[in-house]
DNA sequence: GCTCATAGTTCACGAATCATGAACTACGAA
DNA sequence: TTCGTAGTTCATGATTCGTGAACTATGAGC
């Protein structure tokens, strides 16, 4: 199996970081990773917003991920271990990933009221 | 010819923002939109950075700009008048695009600055 | 009116990227 | 050593992207 590859932090670029976010799958599990206290490992999202997502298909979104420079990730024994790289993506590019992680948030929030409306309406 | 797309301001997505300009020469153009005070011709566009953009390519991208809502487009006589939507996409979004269009200003003058060391040491 | 130039769109197609199942590697446990 | 788990790599089919060629729509000059 092939090294890591974890781009430097002065390596990272813009396209790269907007073109991983622009997923909404990634988005998510980037947002996981971020909110979450530890490290999480890939298949704790093998199942994302009620959707079944292949492993090879994981695998490729965490390769991204890793390859835009917004996460870490290590082999531990069997797993791998994934943290996000905020402190130096912000520094690089101050407010830039929360700001997209925000707006993910404000849009689906507003999809759920949307959804709760429809519901209300059909009742 | 087929009339022009506008999503509303409330059908904006944060994947269609983000893949628009994950694109350096979509994001020059539109951060041209942005900062000109009035409004842009496509054909406006047709060098960027020092290299041609093919006619037929410069459509799409414009396309791709006014179908994720960050422009507004309106034929007038045989040009196209753009200009950004920047109070509807904050609105929802609130400072996604300004953040993202500042990340690339300050990757561009990293890259400047990078090129003018390496003229230096040259010298 | 008719013709020409200009600005942009649409179409078609090769190139590049993406998603995924199947086969594989690496490790831990029994 | 064998088995199970976590993840990667490979191959391939689907989708998207970039572009030249052909086309449309408008304005200007006659």
């Amino acid at each position: 199996m092939k090294p890591l590859f974890h781009p430097a932090a002065e390596d990272l670029t813009v396209q790269g970081i907007l073109h991983a976010l622009s997923d909404p799958v990634r988005v998510h599990i980037f947002a996981k990773i971020v909110d979450a206290m530890c490290a999480q490992i890939c298949s704790a999202f093998a199942e994302v917003e009620g959707s079944a997502i292949p492993k090879s298909t994981l695998s490729q979104h965490f390769k991204v991920l890793r390859e835009a420079g917004l996460i870490h990730s290590e082999r531990k024994g069997v797993e791998m271990h994934n943290v996000a790289r905020c402190a130096e993506v912000d520094a690089r590019f101050p407010g830039l990933v929360g700001t997209i992680v925000d707006a993910y948030k404000t849009q689906r929030d507003r999809e759920r009221r949307a959804a709760r409306r429809r519901l209300a309406k059909a009742a």
